[in-house]
DNA sequence: GTCTATACGATGATAGAC
DNA sequence: GTCTATCATCGTATAGAC
């Protein structure tokens, strides 16, 4: 286990704090340079170009999504509870690494080609997943019946704003993760 | 009434569509002069600058959300409807008008100076008033007792993605948005 | 109002010394 | 692997003819 961060990864990681904040395009080498303390043509030992970061960025994101999946699928059996830990997943996953994960939300547009259609292939086989988790947790007759697909985007959405709180203590990320599952599970509606 | 298009429209309006796929700083004059069919140097009998048809195109946008939370301030009396009718009002907008929320939603932050400060103004105080509403649903008794600022963010990320889907038919539309509504305020666990 | 021509700073990336 | 120096290109915006 490497505990170390190499210049790599630590130009990885600043960039996707500006990237965060600036946006791709928005971010010039130059800015990154001085945030990792280096001069703009030095990156090029370490990397081949820009475009190579963003791919990078979007790309780990998209593994760990897909990782998570896998691991829910293989160690729970009930489909509604796999559906649980699916929310959970994505709660856990924009409270561990914010900046990555607004990349992976607003900047992929900008992957271009071959990492463009890479990027979307592993979007769709992600989707496809939950959508099939979804669909058993229906017909198993714990989960309401509505379109799959909306309810992907609409769990996709919700749990997207939560990036955006910079480093919660861990009682409050629990306190609010719990209230997110809640209002998704069981709605605002209080039954009288 | 005014129905035909000024040039300077025009322009606002493609540069929403061009800002909604390559972002703000991804669209170039040029691409935009490409699209309306002008040079790029005749924009500027119409307009000051490129950042003042953002700063537009953003002030629009909140001034039509805060309008339409008026409005259902004014016409409805129960706050648990006025948050229902509020949920409606994201649903609509983001049909309505999908390329001008994208740019609302994710390109805000380019602004600048006294456009950014106006902007955040504008947006703090919608939040006020929603949150408002979602208080008082929550002491009429209709609502479950979540953080009204945690309830806030959901709903807008939950209505988040609609703008996405390109022109869906009306009844297509209104199915959709029923569902939204369901899945917001019953949930998605089945009541057995 | 639209054009051609152009100013001029910022951009991503490379060459080559150390 | 890092630097200095530099390149070609593209960015927004302006000047001035028509």
């Amino acid at each position: 286990m490497e505990k170390t961060l190499t210049r790599k990864d630590l130009i990885f990681k600043e960039a996707a704090g500006l990237f965060q904040s600036q946006g791709y395009v928005g971010t010039s080498m130059r800015d990154l340079a001085t945030k990792v303390g280096l001069k703009p043509s030095s990156f090029y030992s370490h990397i081949k170009s820009k475009h190579e970061i963003l791919e990078t960025i979007c790309n780990q994101s998209a593994a760990r999504f897909l990782s998570g999946l896998e691991q829910i699928k293989n160690s729970i059996d009930d489909p509604f509870d796999q559906w649980i830990a699916t929310v959970d997943l994505h709660i856990s996953i924009a409270f561990e690494n914010p900046s990555a994960i607004t990349v992976f939300n607003d900047e992929w547009r900008h992957l271009e080609g071959d990492s463009l259609t890479y990027f979307l292939s592993q979007r769709k086989i992600y989707q496809q997943g939950v959508v099939g988790v979804i669909k058993s947790a229906i017909l198993s007759g714990k989960m309401r019946d509505l379109d799959p697909n909306l309810v992907f985007n609409t769990m996709i959405g919700a749990t997207r704003w939560l990036h955006f709180i910079s480093s919660p203590g861990k009682a409050s990320a629990e306190r609010i993760a719990g209230q997110v599952q809640e209002l998704l599970l069981s709605g605002l509606k209080k039954e009288s």
